[in-house]
DNA sequence: TTGTAGCTTGAACAAATGTTCAAATCTAGT
DNA sequence: ACTAGATTTGAACATTTGTTCAAGCTACAA
């Protein structure tokens, strides 16, 4: 039976993201995705080339729904809540906290130097994304003049990762989402124009 | 020649810390430590105890020092500043961004739950420590008492694992200092009281 | 000097792991 | 049904890796 590519990535993705790259062994990827060795070497080459297509297409995925969830909202600083509320905070059952890209540029501090720089590259488009949804609001008169774009998106990035690293530390992750409103809160507080609504 | 217990596992931390648990191999420590499999196996036990040798000593040295800096301000925020500006802030050369703690706790997700575990109870200690030092700041006026000394020592500690861990994504990290400022502005802003100095 | 207790050495081992490839199997066009 | 090309299979291989242990060494008391 020939296999679905895209499937197989996702559960590949799965297993890394919840293992790591190192840890993650070629046996448990066959297992997994229910292929044998030759044919995910056939396929994708060898665990690192696996892994740098889960990572462009984790990076793409997360950039795609960005996107959409500007798409879905006239007002930018929501979609920026509601992307980070679905994609980082969703606290079900067995998932995983930390973000992939941050967990593997973790992982990967020293060697693969070659690998890292995919996650990096990945979590700067979000940043970018972030960027142009905080300049769109400014032009909408959502946030003060005097506020900087870029350094906005710089600190959301901070905080996201601050929380989704600090609930990935603690079992007891229950208040995340309130965290995130007080966040949002201390966003409005401190760039909202006073005379705003 | 007679090993330096402390010294050898100060320089394991350091391996631990820069490559990850995983990605230590016992040939990299037994060069490091310059010692002989034998004998760091009569000394540790095996690489699994050493690791775990080297996050709690990681995680007293951290407590240690938080006490340090608070026996050196009578300023309990100027305290907490002080020690997450020399620990975790320090840009130097080669210097590790990620705290060894938490990047434990990320690449020991679903596997090794029992380690996961120590560096967990590390972290909790200096959150304990922050909220010792934020009601004390309470109890001298610096900090409104509306405000809640546990809630902002979770607070602190997301921001430093977001500071951390976003410096560790860019390899440009060079204004980590100035944002750590504007935490700390963030926080005056917010929790001291109005008629204060 | 000699004996001994404890530490160190490094060769060796068994298990784990990433990868290969010849043979088996499947697919599709005639 | 037949064949050529593509895909899949799984046993096998070369390394790597955590760990062991008998033999060697060192320091010190008698």
């Amino acid at each position: 039976m020939k296999y679905d590519r895209a499937l197989a990535i996702e559960k590949a993705t799965q297993l890394f993201w919840k293992l790591g790259f190192q840890a993650t062994k070629m046996r448990d990827l066959q297992e997994e995705l229910d292929m044998r060795p030759g044919s995910i070497y056939a396929a994708f080459g060898n665990k690192e080339a696996l892994f740098k297509i889960c990572l462009l297409n984790y990076a793409e995925q997360s950039r795609l729904a960005l996107d959409k969830y500007a798409g879905l909202n006239s007002n930018p600083i929501r979609a920026i809540y509601d992307f980070i509320k679905n994609m980082a905070v969703k606290a079900e059952e067995g998932k995983i906290n930390n973000c992939f890209l941050v967990k593997s540029i973790s992982e990967l501090d020293g060697n693969n130097a070659h690998l890292r720089q995919y996650a990096q590259d990945g979590l700067k488009e979000v940043e970018l994304g972030f960027e142009a949804l905080f300049l769109e609001a400014q032009e909408k008169g959502l946030i003060k003049q005097e506020s900087n774009p870029a350094r906005l998106a710089k600190w959301m990035q901070i905080q996201v990762m601050g929380l989704r690293s600090y609930s990935n530390s603690q079992d007891n992750a229950s208040d995340v989402g309130i965290m995130l409103d007080e966040i949002f809160n201390s966003l409005k507080q401190a760039h909202q124009p006073a005379l705003s609504e």
